[in-house]
RNA sequence: GGGAGUGUGGCGCAGUCGGUAAGCGCGCUGGGUUGUGGUCCCAGAGGUCGCGGGUUCGAGUCCCGUCGCUCCUCCCA
């Protein structure tokens, strides 16, 4: 074989489309039920939409982006998240102008340079929410509660919930401070790759994997400590909401997650049906990004979800049906001048919205009645030099068996009322 | 960035110690049915064993390299 998709970037291929149309439609008929409106960014940015919005230091920007300059010598990106370009676009067409509150989903692909594994792919897909403009813990829970019954919608129940707050930058500036001189002495004892980020990014270091750091960091100041009151009232705010929701979740004092935007609220949820890539969703508020983008101080919350990873568990318990669609009406032909008239009446059916297929591989009758069952059709309609002949066509029902003869004048009432009515 | 596994007709696989094993199932084509699918029976087409070197009298099998794929680590969607 000579040519192959680029690595980590794969094909959907049409036997998978039904999951992939499963999950769309519950994306859209969920996220409308909670009165969000489609965005749709373009799949690139100049590259310090995503530098600065992202974070330099953050795994994603550091080193998982396709970055490139284009012809006129600026360098763009192709987008590893959509929040940032969410916001881009938010301050770009003036929307704090526009309404109060701005909730906005979408859904498309992203591309992040990994190394691809289950469930991880370089050109991956997310759909997700944003809601800019406000501060309210309702908020959060609203957007929890939509992550969630998207995917109970679609038929998934072992779902967990993973929440913490980091607090505003404020906060977090206290307790790194702590973390960092609690660390310091113990340092010996890191990972490589933690003692790296003592210095750039210390918080990753609570959700480094490593045992052993894993074991320092245990004993280590909790960040949910140093939360200011607002903070704290925030996050009490959002935990009683989803008491009230019932929504179940474990409290993880180490979850910080890759984007250095987040601020308060941070969530994961996942799966325990999946492998080593068991986030579903991941979100959180991001009260300072807006204002970094020389906006207004303007707070935001907003969640992704990889659609990869849904589907996958999708077909692993095959909570959709695999097919779609089927044909109504396939239309066998013996001779030339029977197809010519297939042709006809083929065009006809499909106006009335019938799924209607025919020959092109000079078949054998024998061969076109197996392709007509292999994709399901319900009806055959035999057209031969006999029915031309009769002015007429054989319509077989698939099912049975039985066949009548249909004439050619008023076929197309006919079958429609055989296949509806 | 590290680690492990894997590559044999379209698909899924078997291939023993290196020695007529290039084989099975599904699918496909034709026939049984000169115009009738699903079950069944018969026949048939289809493979430079990923690629390139090497060892050997002899390589799908062993060695080296290379490309691809998969999974893990890490991070996350």
């Amino acid at each position: 074989m000579k040519y192959y998709a680029p690595k980590g970037l794969s094909d959907v291929l049409p036997e998978e489309m039904p999951y992939w149309h499963a999950v769309g439609d519950e994306v859209r008929s969920v996220m409308s039920s909670y009165n969000y409106s489609e965005i749709r960014t373009p799949m690139m940015e100049k590259t310090e939409v995503f530098a600065r919005g992202v974070g330099e230091n953050t795994d994603v920007v550091s080193k998982e982006m396709y970055t490139f300059d284009d012809k006129g010598g600026r360098s763009m990106t192709l987008r590893p998240e959509n929040t940032a370009s969410a916001v881009r676009a938010y301050l770009e067409h003036k929307f704090y102008g526009k309404e109060e509150l701005s909730k906005w989903y979408y859904l498309g692909p992203m591309f992040r340079y990994e190394a691809p594994q289950k469930g991880r792919s370089r050109q991956f897909h997310q759909y997700g929410a944003e809601a800019i403009g406000s501060n309210d813990p309702a908020l959060d829970a609203e957007l929890i509660t939509l992550a969630i019954d998207i995917l109970t919608s679609l038929g998934l129940e072992d779902v967990g919930l993973k929440l913490n707050s980091i607090g505003c930058p404020s906060d977090r500036e206290d307790y790194v401070d702590d973390l960092v001189d609690y660390l310091e002495p113990r340092k010996e004892g890191l990972c490589s790759d933690c003692q790296a980020r003592l210095t750039t990014n210390p918080l990753r270091i609570l959700d480094c994997k490593n045992e052993r750091c894993q074991e320092i960091v245990k004993d280590g100041p909790v960040i949910t400590d140093y939360l200011c009151t607002d903070c704290q009232e925030h996050f009490d705010g959002v935990k009683s909401y989803l008491n009230e929701l019932e929504i179940d979740y474990v409290l993880e004092p180490n979850l910080v997650r890759g984007l250095d935007y987040y601020t308060k609220t941070v969530f994961e949820v996942f799966s325990e049906d999946l492998g080593a890539q068991d986030a579903l969703v991941g979100g959180g508020r991001y009260d300072e990004l807006v204002e970094l983008f020389g906006g207004d101080p303007t707070p935001a919350v907003g969640f992704a979800g990889g659609i990869e990873r849904l589907v996958l568990l999708l077909e692993e318990l095959e909570r959709v049906s695999g097919s779609e669609g089927g044909l109504d009406l396939y239309i066998a032909t013996i001779d030339d001048e029977s197809k010519q008239a297939a042709m006809k009446l083929g065009r006809e059916l499909r106006k009335v919205g019938l799924a209607t297929e025919m020959d092109y591989l000079e078949k054998s009758l024998q061969g076109q009645l197996g392709y007509a069952d292999r994709y399901d059709a319900r009806y055959t309609a035999i057209l031969g030099p006999r029915e031309i002949e009769n002015d007429e066509l054989t319509l077989r029902d698939m099912e049975s068996g039985d066949q009548v003869k249909v004439s050619l004048d008023n076929y197309v009432e006919e079958i429609v009322e055989k296949l509806i009515g």
